[in-house]
DNA sequence: TTATATGCAAAAGATTTGCAATATA
DNA sequence: TATATTGCAAATCTTTTGCATATAA
């Protein structure tokens, strides 16, 4: 999603523009890489403005997961990742264990999943598939 | 997965089989409900053998993790929870948000998401693939 | 008997919160 | 100016660790 996108959906819900903010929306707007954890959020917005504090990013984390705006997922090692949810199509991603790159899938079984369902009684409200791997790059290094 | 199976494993991987231990596998092997999280392990587990520690919990969990034997979730609320991985088959879950209780689910579709990750040059290395509703008790209850 | 496991308490790490000061709109 | 936001430090919560003691095999 593009910084002034995420800043618009922000003003349009009563937040306002501060810089340590902008800092964080531009950092995880710009990351086309992979997923961040808080520490990485936090040393990233740093860059951009220097005063930013961790109670900072976690009071945005927050706003922002409260606007259902970011994908949260816990890796191997048990941290926290983030990355932002993007506008477009409902999509999967395929995640390098080794660096955090995340690639767009573009395959999802949701008919088959709601099928599934139904079979359980269960409501299905919501499902998670993610691919898990070593990217190309990685495979090279570790070899 | 079964109490004895559990324990049988743990021997021959050179643990010992002491009364905490002994009762936190019979309630993760009791357990066909749902995921538990450290807490409910731990509150479950002193119902058994109540001098149990929590460091024990954590110990004990470590040690099923390193052995491949536990499923391991961050739920909606940013709480990890767990559950014995079963022998059988390779499948998937579909869980109750409401309540917590899962079920198995039938499908995988592997072969398409190994076809994927060729088209993106990662080498799969594993995946998830969890779904989230609300089980017909939780509807009822929910109404 | 010996290696492993445990309890305890302290340490480490992650996240949240209260409050006074600051900055946005 | 009024309200939301931040920084700071303390509080809370979760998880890990060191070490002396206890226990399974």
């Amino acid at each position: 999603m593009k910084l002034n996108e995420i800043l618009d959906i922000l003003k349009s819900n009563q937040y306002k523009i501060t810089a340590q903010r902008r800092a964080l929306m531009q950092i995880l707007s710009d990351n086309h890489h992979g997923l961040l954890s808080v520490e990485e959020l936090f040393n990233e917005s740093k860059k951009l403005y220097p005063k930013t504090n961790m109670s900072t990013i976690y009071r945005n984390i927050e706003i922002l997961e409260s606007l259902n705006l970011l994908y949260k997922i816990m890796n191997d090692h048990g941290v926290t990742q983030y990355k932002l949810i993007c506008c477009d199509a409902h999509h999967h991603h395929i995640i390098c264990t080794h660096c955090g790159k995340t690639e767009v899938i573009d395959f999802c079984p949701l008919d088959t999943l709601e099928a599934l369902a139904k079979e359980k009684n269960f409501q299905l409200t919501g499902h998670k598939l993610e691919l898990y791997g070593q990217c190309s790059e990685c495979i090279k290094k570790l070899l």
